[in-house]
RNA sequence: GCGCCCGUAGCUCAGCGGAUUAGAGUAUUGGCCUCCGAAGCCAAGGGUCGUGGGUUCGAAUCCCGCCGGGCGCGCCA
């Protein structure tokens, strides 16, 4: 337990006892802006003051006595608190319990910050699910770092996930695509005459038609051109997705789900909950039942269906296949369809749980380079490409970039900033930091994996402390981000920590005379290490022994 | 018009289940390498947190209106 729980605890049984008749209280504990304000901050006293009724200091004030009556030893690792402004309880912490961190860090090495779980639960987490009608664009690359990162995070708390990549190989874009290839085998170009409406433009669909001749294809046979451009796009995506990094467990077609009959199954099954009607010749559900702002069509009046049902149908088999939380990350354009496909789940009356899926909608990126948006790819021609981005700022860079924003914040990508291989570049930052620790124990000569059990008692400089606090809050860094989905916490986390890391490095020399001083550092630099490799890791980012 | 998201320092962004003096990077200015990597450190200046109300002892944070920007509003996917 480290010494925020146990400061929580006995704040606990001081409330219980100041203030009886609070009941259960949840007890927040904050680091503070100002050191000055001590090691943690609670509030306590302010939430209950309003609950109560009674004023707030006085209440504050109670607590702190009660904290005091204490005898010494049931008080660790308490070592001061006192009252401060409208009734914050300032609290001070003994300095072997801060240490502890490092010990923790060491001693638990690469699963340091991850959770040994007990509600272990199997979880799906689908993201790119980029058509293959073409290159992977810069959302996709948002996305693939957001869900991979997500995906991780979710892993870390000790749950099972799955990494699913859902695709349609059959649907009109596919059809629009095999057109296009099919023409510009045809030495039709966009614009002539005999170029299909709405083809693609961009200048790969001339090289996927190029390749298919070259693979002695005939142009006249439009399945095997489509067969030939949908594996043809499918490698590159996978070509664009191991260059950045990212893996998935599974790779799902919407095909399979009319070829198994789990399109037509779920129109029954709709139909089956009295929530459908005719109406013009199609057949409408209710989704305003579930707080959608219009119905929508099932069946359109031609007999095919829309889109919405193989995507209802295809939620039902994450369902069925036992996935009790999946998360969805999309782009926010796709917003719409997240209260669809709840409705839809909902009327078929499965069991589905109202808020299944979750989404993590993200906002768009926008690509700066020399002060200037770009949207113009060479090879897309419509769009800039996760490729490009990966070759002008490689992809430390770029995931690291793209996972530290929050996902529903709007994106500038800048390609100077990231391409920047000096000091502007937070990448390096934290990259920096770690090739730091190791370039110290290249030099001392020893090894980083024999610092644990090493006595950590001379560290008492200030920064030392601090420094394991930082480390301390490493667990709840990624408990946090794994529930609210939110890696760029992991981002912002490890630039503080690297900074403080930074700072204290300047400041001190690590391999000093003193043995034990000197080991004791040695400890602390390589607890840093593995917590930003840690870190690092969850982000698909490299942590590197030398720059 | 309706729905969702966003509006915090020149620029890019954290903070937003309220709370002690609003943070970071970058840019600007001034310092720090005879010593473990200067891809680093230290310091300074820079903000009426879009705006107007409301709730509260206390609001960047919660509620309402307005303004500005993005996305979505098909028997397209």
């Amino acid at each position: 337990m480290d010494a925020k729980t146990q400061l929580a605890q006995l704040l606990r049984a001081a409330v219980a006892q100041a203030a009886p008749q609070a009941g259960e209280t949840e007890i927040v504990l904050e680091r503070p802006r100002d050191a000055a304000h001590g090691d943690f901050a609670c509030n306590v006293a302010l939430q209950l003051g309003k609950r109560l009724r009674r004023n707030p200091r006085e209440l504050a004030v109670a607590i702190v006595a009660a904290l005091s009556s204490l005898p010494a030893s049931a008080r660790h690792p308490l070592r001061e608190a006192e009252v401060a402004g409208p009734g914050f309880i300032n609290l001070r912490v003994a300095p072997e319990a801060k240490l502890a961190a490092f010990a923790r860090a060491l001693a638990e090495g690469s699963r340091y910050g991850h959770a040994r779980n007990d509600a272990r639960e199997r979880v799906q987490v689908e993201f790119v699910s980029a058509n293959p009608t073409g290159p992977l664009h810069v959302g996709h690359g948002r996305q693939a770092a957001l869900g991979d990162a997500i995906a991780a995070l979710l892993q870390a708390q000790g749950h099972e996930v799955t990494r699913e990549f859902y695709y349609n190989d059959a649907g009109a874009q596919i059809e629009k695509l095999a057109l296009s290839v099919q023409a510009r085998a045809r030495a039709i170009r966009p614009g002539m005459p005999g170029w299909p409406e709405e083809g693609y433009h961009g200048e790969y669909v001339e090289e996927v038609a190029r390749e298919y001749l070259a693979a002695a294809g005939s142009a006249d046979d439009l399945e095997a051109v489509r067969k030939f451009a949908v594996a043809r796009l499918r490698a590159e995506q996978d070509a664009d997705l191991k260059a950045f990094g990212v893996r998935f467990d599974v790779y799902f077609l919407e095909s399979s789900l009319y070829a198994q009959g789990r399109v037509a199954q779920t129109v029954a099954g709709l139909v089956a909950s009295g929530k459908t009607y005719e109406k013009d010749g199609a057949l409408w559900l209710r989704t305003t039942d579930y707080s959608d702002d219009k119905d929508r069509v099932v069946r359109k009046s031609d007999g095919s269906f829309t889109y919405f049902v193989p995507d209802v149908a295809y939620h039902v088999t994450k369902w069925e296949r036992g996935f009790r939380r999946v998360v969805n990350v999309q782009g926010s354009d796709h917003h719409s369809t997240v209260t669809r496909v709840r409705a839809g789940l909902q009327a078929l009356g499965i069991g589905i749980p109202a808020g299944y899926p979750q989404y993590v909608l993200h906002n768009l990126v926008k690509v700066v380079r020399g002060g200037e948006e770009v949207r113009i790819s060479k090879r897309a021609g419509t769009y800039v490409t996760l490729r490009d981005l990966i070759d002008w700022a490689g992809r430390d860079a770029v995931r690291f970039f793209l996972v530290s924003r929050k996902a529903d914040a709007d994106f500038v990508f800048d390609v100077d900033l990231a391409r920047e291989k000096s000091d502007e570049n937070p990448v390096y930052y934290v990259q920096y930091a770690h090739a730091r620790v190791c370039s110290v124990f290249a030099q001392w000569g020893g090894d980083a994996a024999r610092m644990n059990g090493v006595d950590l008692a001379p560290l008492a400089l200030e920064r030392e402390l601090s420094l394991a606090q930082r480390v301390a809050e490493f667990p709840q860094v990624l408990r946090t981000a794994a529930e609210e989905s939110a890696p760029h916490a992991v981002a912002f986390y490890l630039r503080e920590l690297a900074g403080e890391f930074h700072g204290y490095y300047n400041a001190e020399r690590i391999l000093v005379e003193d043995e034990a001083l000197r080991d004791a550092r040695l400890a602390l630099c390589a607890a840093v290490r593995q917590t930003l490799a840690n870190g690092l890791a969850l982000l698909g980012v490299q942590a590197p022994e030398k720059m």
